[in-house]
RNA sequence: GCGCCCAUAGCUCAAUUGGAUAGAGCGUUUGACUACGGAUCAAAAGGUUAGGGGUUCGACUCCCUUUGGGCGCACCA
């Protein structure tokens, strides 16, 4: 990564003046009308070495030998203490070749077994806004960790044993309606009808826990009732998940926790880290170090049935023995944090798994133009197919040829569309979902940047000439501001996967967009000279790929016409 | 009641984790091209980073405090 090479440069600089720090820090300038690269360690060394920034400033520019001047075509000191390092184009487009040569340009690690666990969506519910959200960051976070070079299992994780199917048991018995006869709009009926009535009736809900228990339990008939709407519910499911491009490897649930919660709970037995409080079993996860009150974990109600607490814990246990990951990983809603604290603590006390490995990695509430979570009309979530038809309209309406394009294009953009709205948010926050405004194709867009693409694809097939594999020259600043936002990549990918946060590509994928309309507009390349062409065609080419593959770590395909 | 998170331009979001002049999109205003595809580009206006205090050479960022919001606190998941 560029960064790396330019510290090792600068801490030479450093040592060869006599000042020596463990870490040198360079980062893209936040000026960068002065320089291209800064340095602002000088602060540290005037500390450690009780000289002026000024003195230390001075000492280091008298020290700048041939080597450096290769790299730099200047280096300078600023006050009140910053190294404002300008890079020579040689060393641009040297670097650029990194990129076009290997993986990005980034060094596959030591390789490490991921589990991710995301999605999470319940069995016989319709799935939401909620579950795109997950979906999308859930999937993006896979493919950057993959990209590294690690390998990743998903999970998705069904919420597909809990009072729900109850109540759709419950629901399907009443009304008559045999095995055979489910299908999706029995489920999708049923299920809020019967949750509705047990919110205002405590009996039904007793009755409906009592349906779940016993399904626990391997009632029979009631286990040939849930393998029927499992299947019901999870083909309706895979159709929308495939729409969205997001693939899990395991579609595992609750109900695969079952067989192992026993010994869960004589592994907690046995190291005496449970108890039992009003009837029910409890963990105490607390820590002396605590600044902040962590409820007891409940394993098992008084009623003797387990809960999602439970399942967590012994989904951990079966993960760990059966797939030894290194890492462990939740995709999962903000509101859930303290629960998997829980999880993680009672993991970690058991030693089934260390806590260290284990990451929650929370995702915000997706909220409507109120602010409050994102309604309908008719106050329920709006399901997904509704959402991707909606947003399929809307863009269509856009401009007349929309009408005409390929029905594949269609879904590709519309999967740019949500996607990008969404993943330009920071994870961990909240964020309103407006849908009028995602469908907007201009401005900050998933089609803006395909748009960019596929023009800049139209230019590269206009060519005539072979586009040569490295190029010696930048010819004026907008191709040097391009080539050097092209050599941030390896960097940016890094963060994105160190901070499991997509937004960091989205973020600059965009930015890489607009200096590229910048660029094409401001330079017609087909009518330019022709070692321009070739040189241009070169970064363009370069460019096209980047921009291909960090859409593809965002989940985004390009369609081919705009 | 206890605790966690959040507050940045009219609106929706960023800010490389403590660095220089807080950046984008939408909206508003102005301009460019007989379009290598105008779903474009160039530019202007818009900010006491909720208020107050502190630490630091340096604070949107860290600490304290006030106000205003969101969320979580054992038998739902």
């Amino acid at each position: 990564m560029i960064t790396q090479k330019l510290e090792k440069y600068v801490k030479k600089l450093f040592l060869t003046s006599g000042y020596n720090i463990d870490k040198v820090t360079v980062n893209v300038s936040n000026r960068l009308d002065l320089c291209d690269y800064q340095c602002n360690d000088i602060f540290k060394l005037s500390k450690i070495y009780h000289q002026a920034p000024q003195v230390i400033g001075s000492n280091l520019l008298s020290n700048v030998d041939e080597e450096l001047k290769k790299v730099f075509s200047k280096i300078e000191f600023v006050l009140p203490g910053f190294i404002n390092l300008t890079l020579s184009d040689e060393f641009i487009n040297e670097n650029l070749e990194v990129i076009n040569n290997e993986n990005l340009g980034l060094k596959k690690e030591i390789k490490e077994k991921f589990i991710i666990d995301y999605g999470g969506p319940n069995v016989a519910k319709p799935l939401h806004v909620g579950h795109m959200r997950t979906a999308i960051v859930g999937e993006s976070i896979k493919r950057i960790i993959k990209f590294m070079g690690h390998e990743v299992i998903a999970d998705i994780h069904l919420g597909d044993y809990g009072l729900q199917i109850g109540q759709v048991i419950y629901g399907l018995e009443e009304e008559n309606i045999s095995i055979n006869d489910i299908n999706i709009d029995t489920l999708n009926r049923i299920y809020p009808k019967i949750s509705n009535l047990c919110k205002e009736d405590e009996k039904l809900k007793t009755c409906c826990a009592l349906i779940t228990k016993k399904l626990q339990d391997n009632d029979s008939k009631y286990q040939k009732y849930w393998k029927k709407i499992l299947e019901v519910s999870v083909s309706d499911m895979k159709k929308l998940y495939d729409y969205l491009d997001v693939h899990f490897d395991l579609w595992n649930g609750e109900s695969d926790a079952y067989p192992y919660l026993k010994q869960v709970e004589e592994i907690l037995q046995k190291k005496s880290l449970c108890q039992e409080s009003q009837g029910a079993l409890i963990v105490d996860v607390k820590k002396d170090t605590d600044t902040k009150e962590i409820p007891p974990l409940l394993y098992k109600k008084s009623n003797g049935a387990y809960l999602y607490a439970s399942t967590d814990l012994a989904t951990i246990f079966d993960r760990v023995n059966k797939y030894h990951p290194d890492h462990i990983l939740y995709v999962v809603d903000n509101r859930q944090e303290l629960h998997f604290e829980q999880v993680f603590r009672a993991a970690d006390l058991a030693d089934i798994y260390p806590y260290n490995n284990l990451e929650f990695l929370g995702y915000g509430t997706v909220n409507g133009t109120d602010n409050k979570p994102y309604k309908t009309r008719d106050g329920n979530a709006p399901s997904l197919q509704e959402l991707f038809e909606e947003t399929k309209k809307i863009f269509i309406s856009k401009k007349t040829s929309n009408e005409h394009m390929a029905q594949e294009d269609i879904d590709k953009i519309v999967n740019a569309i949500l996607k990008f709205a969404d993943l330009q948010n920071s994870r961990e926050k909240d964020y309103v979902f407006d849908l009028n405004k995602f469908s907007d194709v201009i401005g900050k867009t998933g089609p803006y940047i395909l748009y960019t693409y596929v023009r800049i694809n139209k230019i590269l097939k206009n060519l005539n000439i072979d586009v040569i594999k490295s190029s010696n020259k930048i010819y004026n600043d907008i191709d040097r501001k391009l080539r050097l936002k092209i050599l941030e990549v390896p960097e940016v990918i890094n963060n994105a996967y160190k901070a499991r946060k997509p937004v960091f590509i989205a973020d600059y994928i965009y930015n890489l967009c607009v200096l590229a309309n910048s660029f094409y507009q401001t330079n017609h390349v087909s009518t330019a000279s022709i070692d321009k062409q070739q040189n241009w065609g070169y970064v363009l080419q370069l460019l096209n790929r980047v921009i291909k593959q960090l859409l593809n770590l965002l989940v985004i395909d390009i369609p081919s016409k705009m």
